[in-house]
DNA sequence: ATGCCCATTTGCAATGGA
Protein backbone atom coordinates (compact mmCIF):
# COMPACT_ATOMS: atom_id res chain seq x y z
CA UNK A 1 0.00 0.00 0.00
CA UNK A 2 1.26 3.26 -1.29
CA UNK A 3 1.08 6.24 1.26
CA UNK A 4 1.91 9.69 0.47
CA UNK A 5 1.94 13.48 2.03
CA UNK A 6 2.02 16.55 -0.14
CA UNK A 7 1.97 19.78 1.27
CA UNK A 8 -0.41 21.52 -2.58
CA UNK A 9 -0.27 25.01 -1.18
CA UNK A 10 -4.00 25.52 -2.20
CA UNK A 11 -6.26 23.03 -3.95
CA UNK A 12 -7.45 25.74 -6.50
CA UNK A 13 -4.37 26.90 -7.66
CA UNK A 14 -3.18 22.72 -7.87
CA UNK A 15 -5.83 20.95 -9.20
CA UNK A 16 -3.77 20.31 -12.51
CA UNK A 17 -0.24 19.73 -10.94
CA UNK A 18 -2.43 17.32 -7.92
CA UNK A 19 -4.18 15.23 -10.44
CA UNK A 20 -1.21 14.68 -12.88
CA UNK A 21 0.70 13.30 -9.89
CA UNK A 22 -2.10 11.16 -8.61
CA UNK A 23 -2.49 10.00 -12.22
CA UNK A 24 1.21 8.86 -12.41
CA UNK A 25 2.26 7.86 -8.86
CA UNK A 26 -1.05 6.31 -8.68
CA UNK A 27 -0.99 6.15 -4.59
CA UNK A 28 -3.55 3.93 -2.60
CA UNK A 29 -3.31 7.43 -0.20
CA UNK A 30 -2.74 10.83 -0.57
CA UNK A 31 -3.10 13.03 2.77
CA UNK A 32 -2.73 16.94 1.71
CA UNK A 33 -2.01 19.97 3.57
CA UNK A 34 -2.41 23.55 2.94
CA UNK A 35 -5.64 23.11 0.66
CA UNK A 36 -6.81 26.72 1.72
CA UNK A 37 -10.21 25.98 1.39
CA UNK A 38 -13.31 25.30 3.03
CA UNK A 39 -14.69 22.32 3.39
CA UNK A 40 -17.64 23.01 0.47
CA UNK A 41 -15.49 24.17 -2.02
CA UNK A 42 -13.01 21.43 -2.01
CA UNK A 43 -13.42 19.80 -5.52
CA UNK A 44 -14.64 16.44 -4.10
CA UNK A 45 -15.91 14.51 -7.65
CA UNK A 46 -12.64 15.77 -9.15
CA UNK A 47 -10.84 12.99 -6.79
CA UNK A 48 -13.62 10.74 -6.39
CA UNK A 49 -13.71 10.11 -10.47
CA UNK A 50 -10.33 8.84 -10.20
CA UNK A 51 -11.58 6.84 -7.06
CA UNK A 52 -10.65 8.27 -4.05
CA UNK A 53 -12.73 8.92 -0.89
CA UNK A 54 -12.32 12.19 0.03
CA UNK A 55 -12.03 13.79 3.69
CA UNK A 56 -11.22 16.75 4.21
CA UNK A 57 -10.62 19.15 7.04
CA UNK A 58 -10.72 22.73 5.73
CA UNK A 59 -10.61 26.35 7.07
CA UNK A 60 -11.08 29.70 4.61
CA UNK A 61 -8.08 31.02 2.87
CA UNK A 62 -5.27 29.02 5.29
CA UNK A 63 -4.12 25.79 6.48
CA UNK A 64 -6.67 23.03 5.97
CA UNK A 65 -5.71 19.23 5.57
CA UNK A 66 -7.35 16.35 3.72
CA UNK A 67 -7.43 12.79 3.07
CA UNK A 68 -7.85 10.92 -0.80
CA UNK A 69 -8.29 7.14 -0.06
CA UNK A 70 -8.76 4.41 -2.95
CA UNK A 71 -9.60 1.92 0.06
CA UNK A 72 -12.22 2.79 2.24
CA UNK A 73 -11.51 4.90 5.61
CA UNK A 74 -13.04 4.34 8.89
CA UNK A 75 -13.43 6.66 12.31
CA UNK A 76 -12.77 9.53 10.62
CA UNK A 77 -11.55 12.49 13.30
CA UNK A 78 -10.84 15.85 13.11
CA UNK A 79 -8.67 18.45 14.97
CA UNK A 80 -5.72 17.75 17.01
CA UNK A 81 -7.02 16.65 20.68
CA UNK A 82 -5.75 18.59 24.04
CA UNK A 83 -7.27 22.50 23.02
CA UNK A 84 -10.74 22.72 22.20
CA UNK A 85 -10.26 26.69 21.87
CA UNK A 86 -7.39 26.21 18.68
CA UNK A 87 -9.73 27.03 15.34
CA UNK A 88 -6.61 26.23 12.72
CA UNK A 89 -7.39 23.20 10.34
CA UNK A 90 -3.97 21.48 11.08
CA UNK A 91 -4.95 17.41 11.87
CA UNK A 92 -6.99 14.96 10.48
CA UNK A 93 -6.81 11.25 11.11
CA UNK A 94 -8.19 8.01 9.33
CA UNK A 95 -8.00 4.29 9.61
CA UNK A 96 -7.34 3.04 5.69
CA UNK A 97 -9.19 -0.73 5.55
CA UNK A 98 -6.38 -2.30 4.06
CA UNK A 99 -5.80 -6.09 4.68
CA UNK A 100 -3.79 -4.80 7.46
CA UNK A 101 -5.85 -1.66 8.70
CA UNK A 102 -3.38 1.40 8.96
CA UNK A 103 -4.16 4.62 11.22
CA UNK A 104 -3.19 7.43 9.41
CA UNK A 105 -2.46 10.91 11.01
CA UNK A 106 -2.54 14.00 8.81
CA UNK A 107 -0.62 17.23 9.96
CA UNK A 108 0.28 20.46 9.01
CA UNK A 109 2.35 21.70 12.12
CA UNK A 110 2.03 25.51 12.84
CA UNK A 111 5.44 27.28 10.53
CA UNK A 112 6.35 29.09 14.03
CA UNK A 113 8.17 32.02 12.80
CA UNK A 114 9.07 34.43 14.08
CA UNK A 115 10.69 32.91 16.81
CA UNK A 116 10.45 33.95 19.64
CA UNK A 117 6.76 34.76 19.28
CA UNK A 118 3.56 34.18 20.16
CA UNK A 119 3.45 31.86 17.09
CA UNK A 120 6.58 30.45 18.32
CA UNK A 121 4.58 29.80 21.79
CA UNK A 122 1.76 28.31 19.55
CA UNK A 123 4.06 25.90 17.45
CA UNK A 124 5.98 24.52 20.71
CA UNK A 125 2.56 24.16 21.83
CA UNK A 126 1.07 22.15 19.47
CA UNK A 127 3.94 19.71 18.87
CA UNK A 128 3.36 19.19 22.93
CA UNK A 129 -0.63 17.95 22.50
CA UNK A 130 0.81 15.83 18.96
CA UNK A 131 3.39 13.98 21.28
CA UNK A 132 0.45 12.96 23.52
CA UNK A 133 -1.20 12.50 21.08
CA UNK A 134 1.39 10.02 19.82
CA UNK A 135 1.77 8.58 23.03
CA UNK A 136 -2.11 7.25 23.04
CA UNK A 137 -1.29 5.95 19.38
CA UNK A 138 1.98 3.98 20.50
CA UNK A 139 -0.01 2.20 23.52
CA UNK A 140 -2.49 0.76 20.97
CA UNK A 141 0.61 -1.46 19.60
CA UNK A 142 -1.31 -1.23 16.06
CA UNK A 143 0.46 0.04 12.58
CA UNK A 144 -0.05 4.19 12.47
CA UNK A 145 1.68 6.70 10.09
CA UNK A 146 2.06 10.23 11.66
CA UNK A 147 2.71 12.26 8.24
CA UNK A 148 2.65 15.60 7.16
CA UNK A 149 4.22 19.06 6.73
CA UNK A 150 6.01 19.11 10.18
CA UNK A 151 7.72 22.37 8.98
CA UNK A 152 10.45 21.11 11.30
CA UNK A 153 13.79 20.57 9.75
CA UNK A 154 15.46 17.71 12.24
CA UNK A 155 19.42 17.41 11.42
CA UNK A 156 21.82 19.79 9.64
CA UNK A 157 21.45 16.98 6.14
CA UNK A 158 18.16 18.16 6.09
CA UNK A 159 19.38 21.43 4.87
CA UNK A 160 21.25 22.75 1.66
CA UNK A 161 22.34 25.51 4.04
CA UNK A 162 21.80 24.57 7.69
CA UNK A 163 23.61 28.00 8.62
CA UNK A 164 20.85 29.52 6.79
CA UNK A 165 18.47 28.47 9.47
CA UNK A 166 19.90 28.65 12.40
CA UNK A 167 17.45 31.19 14.04
CA UNK A 168 14.77 29.94 11.61
CA UNK A 169 11.24 28.23 13.95
CA UNK A 170 11.99 25.41 11.39
CA UNK A 171 15.42 24.60 12.82
CA UNK A 172 15.89 25.86 16.29
CA UNK A 173 16.76 24.29 18.81
CA UNK A 174 13.64 24.00 21.01
CA UNK A 175 12.02 22.86 17.83
CA UNK A 176 14.41 19.88 17.16
CA UNK A 177 14.29 18.86 20.50
CA UNK A 178 10.27 18.82 20.66
CA UNK A 179 10.48 16.80 17.46
CA UNK A 180 13.04 14.72 19.27
CA UNK A 181 11.13 13.93 21.95
CA UNK A 182 8.17 12.71 19.47
CA UNK A 183 10.10 10.69 17.61
CA UNK A 184 11.82 8.92 20.80
CA UNK A 185 8.36 7.71 21.83
CA UNK A 186 9.19 4.96 19.41
CA UNK A 187 8.73 6.55 15.65
CA UNK A 188 10.99 5.68 12.85
CA UNK A 189 11.31 8.28 10.21
CA UNK A 190 10.67 6.37 7.32
CA UNK A 191 12.98 8.46 4.78
CA UNK A 192 16.12 8.21 7.26
CA UNK A 193 15.42 4.27 7.68
CA UNK A 194 15.41 3.63 3.76
CA UNK A 195 17.95 6.82 2.77
CA UNK A 196 20.25 6.76 6.21
CA UNK A 197 22.99 9.97 5.92
CA UNK A 198 26.15 8.39 5.08
CA UNK A 199 28.47 11.29 4.55
CA UNK A 200 30.58 12.10 2.19
CA UNK A 201 27.43 11.15 -0.22
CA UNK A 202 28.19 10.64 -3.57
CA UNK A 203 25.27 13.14 -4.58
CA UNK A 204 23.53 16.25 -3.32
CA UNK A 205 20.77 15.05 -0.20
CA UNK A 206 17.10 15.43 -0.77
CA UNK A 207 14.99 17.61 0.14
CA UNK A 208 11.02 18.32 0.32
CA UNK A 209 10.67 22.31 0.03
CA UNK A 210 12.19 24.64 -1.92
CA UNK A 211 11.26 28.21 -1.84
CA UNK A 212 10.29 30.22 -4.71
CA UNK A 213 12.39 32.91 -4.37
CA UNK A 214 15.57 33.06 -5.03
CA UNK A 215 15.77 30.42 -7.96
CA UNK A 216 16.36 28.03 -4.80
CA UNK A 217 15.05 24.58 -6.87
CA UNK A 218 17.73 25.43 -9.41
CA UNK A 219 20.20 25.62 -6.93
CA UNK A 220 18.62 22.55 -5.10
CA UNK A 221 18.70 25.11 -2.05
CA UNK A 222 15.82 22.77 -0.58
CA UNK A 223 15.32 21.45 3.04
CA UNK A 224 13.67 18.30 4.34
CA UNK A 225 10.76 19.21 5.89
CA UNK A 226 7.90 16.77 5.04
CA UNK A 227 8.00 13.41 6.91
CA UNK A 228 6.17 9.92 7.50
CA UNK A 229 7.22 9.33 11.05
CA UNK A 230 5.82 4.87 11.79
CA UNK A 231 4.81 2.96 14.54
CA UNK A 232 7.00 0.02 15.44
CA UNK A 233 4.01 -2.06 13.99
CA UNK A 234 4.13 0.12 10.73
CA UNK A 235 7.89 0.20 10.83
CA UNK A 236 8.08 -3.73 10.24
CA UNK A 237 5.65 -3.11 7.13
CA UNK A 238 7.84 -0.47 5.27
CA UNK A 239 8.76 -1.61 2.18
CA UNK A 240 10.09 1.68 0.55
CA UNK A 241 10.02 5.74 0.90
CA UNK A 242 10.77 8.40 -1.94
CA UNK A 243 10.57 11.86 -2.37
CA UNK A 244 8.54 12.56 -5.77
CA UNK A 245 11.62 15.78 -6.21
CA UNK A 246 10.44 15.94 -9.92
CA UNK A 247 7.24 17.41 -9.24
CA UNK A 248 8.85 20.59 -8.22
CA UNK A 249 10.40 21.24 -11.74
CA UNK A 250 6.87 21.33 -13.45
CA UNK A 251 4.38 23.99 -14.35
CA UNK A 252 2.91 25.69 -11.87
CA UNK A 253 4.54 23.58 -8.90
CA UNK A 254 3.85 23.42 -5.29
CA UNK A 255 6.91 24.64 -3.07
CA UNK A 256 6.50 20.95 -1.27
CA UNK A 257 6.93 17.95 -3.45
CA UNK A 258 4.72 14.59 -2.39
CA UNK A 259 6.65 12.11 -0.28
CA UNK A 260 5.70 8.55 0.13
CA UNK A 261 5.94 5.06 1.75
CA UNK A 262 5.57 1.65 0.80
CA UNK A 263 3.80 -0.77 3.78
CA UNK A 264 3.32 -4.49 3.30
CA UNK A 265 -0.45 -4.02 4.02
C1' DA B 1 20.76 43.30 6.43
C1' DT B 2 16.68 42.68 3.20
C1' DG B 3 14.05 41.04 -0.64
C1' DC B 4 13.49 37.78 -4.02
C1' DC B 5 7.92 34.33 -5.15
C1' DC B 6 3.35 32.55 -4.63
C1' DA B 7 -1.64 32.09 -2.95
C1' DT B 8 -5.50 34.17 -0.96
C1' DT B 9 -8.80 37.81 0.12
C1' DT B 10 -15.72 39.54 -1.04
C1' DG B 11 -8.93 42.08 -2.90
C1' DC B 12 -6.69 46.18 -6.02
C1' DA B 13 -2.51 46.05 -0.52
C1' DA B 14 -1.93 43.13 3.14
C1' DT B 15 -1.02 38.72 5.23
C1' DG B 16 1.03 34.13 5.62
C1' DG B 17 4.13 31.10 4.14
C1' DA B 18 9.24 28.85 5.28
Amino acid sequence: MKIATFNINGIKARIGALTDWLSEATPDVAVLQEIKSVDDAFPRERFEEMGYQVETHGQKSFNGVAILSRLPLEDIRRGLPGDEGDEQARWIEATVMAERPVRLCGLYLPNGNPAPGPKFDYKLAWMARLEARVKELLELEEPAVILGDYNIIPQMEDAARPEAWRNDALFRPESRAAFRRIVNLGLTDAFRAMHPHMPPQPGPEQFSFWDYQAGAWDRNDGIRIDHLLLTPQAADLLRDCQIDSAVRGREKPSDHVPVWVDLAA
